[in-house]
DNA sequence: GCAAACATTAACAGATCGGTACATCTTCGC
DNA sequence: GCGAAGATGTACCGATCTGTTAATGTTTGC
């Protein structure tokens, strides 16, 4: 298997776990609708969970690629990046196949703080948040980190009840949580 | 099968799956944790999807009844009581066994729009969500409903952030948010 | 005491799970 | 053209999945 082809395998096995989850979806399926048999897969990946954890690192450059980079389009100070990422959020609640965050959903299905699943699962946030510091420092808040913090849960909640709901209106609803933060409040510096 | 062992049965039941995962957890284990066969199991429900959604009305009513006593305990007037949701919220956080929120989990395990009990996971939160409009509307906010809204993006965020970090953190970090939305504003009328 | 009604159990279907053994096919050096 | 090496597909493994069948206990009315 070339390496565009473990990549695609990756891709696509990255599609099926999203739209039908990790516990729910057989490696069987994984393979046919790959077009790669079981066998080719086990020679890559030694188990279903060190394919799911490719698949995770896949989605982590993937969805903080396209974020970061949308936040960038939409706003060019720090502090308007940090505002834009609901309206990016919003066009991700409205795409076709938004189906919440796929982190939070691996952490769910193995909960146990040992899994490499689960740890991995928090990495991505963990780096979501070291950006969203570097941002807020940059607007010359203080304590950037709990700042950063903050918008992180504001993210979270908003995929969350999105998802619950099929309704893409919490990008927005946070959005105006954020602005208070960012903007209203007495105790930001500049 | 007797009313009461039915009743343990669901809670044995929820118990297991709140730990394990849905799909994770097989009927065999639910009925062996429960100390019922499997027949005995299926003579009450039809099906596993049917003993799950018996489940998370039990646990419907279980949580919503402890938060909204805890906050009323915590807090006499309903301002009060809203910003004393995420100090409840810290108590669960820090709780033994605590796993984040079921029906985020099964919303997550559940996704299709048309599956029961996918919405019957999302009906608990528009329950929540009606409690604290009616909270803020008794603390004489305008738009009750959209700061109610607000609230579950950042109970939900705390949640999701305090589950996958294993640290209850998350709470006053969102009760800080609140704070800000209830007590700092310039645009709340009383 | 006895029969009807109900609850429970072990054992079993048929399907699918993650993962593998082995035979076949392709590819490449030469 | 041909042999070595690696990729692929088929068919299978034991375990487990949801759900059922048929036999056994247990309660209850009278």
């Amino acid at each position: 298997m070339s390496r565009n082809k473990r990549d695609e395998l990756i891709r696509n096995a990255l599609g099926i776990f999203y739209r039908n989850g990790f516990h729910a979806t057989g490696m069987d399926l994984v393979a046919k609708e790959s077009g790669v048999s079981k066998t080719s897969i086990y020679k890559h990946f030694r188990t279903k969970d060190e394919l799911i954890l490719a698949v995770l690192r896949l989605r982590d450059e993937d969805f903080r690629n396209w974020l970061f980079r949308r936040m960038e389009e939409l706003a060019a100070t720090p502090q308007g990046q940090l505002l834009a990422m609901f309206d990016a959020l919003e066009e991700w609640f409205m795409a076709d196949g938004f189906q919440g965050c796929m982190f939070i959903k691996a952490s769910a299905e193995f909960q146990n703080a040992d899994d490499a699943i689960n740890r991995q699962s928090y990495a991505h946030k963990e780096l979501l948040v070291d950006h969203f510091a570097r941002l807020a420092g940059a607007a010359g808040h203080d304590a950037p980190r709990a700042l950063a913090r903050q918008l992180l849960i504001l993210k979270e909640g908003a995929i969350v009840i999105a998802a619950m709901s099929h309704d893409p209106a919490p990008a927005q609803e946070a959005r105006a949580i954020a602005e208070r933060l960012l903007l209203g409040g007495a105790d930001i510096s500049v």
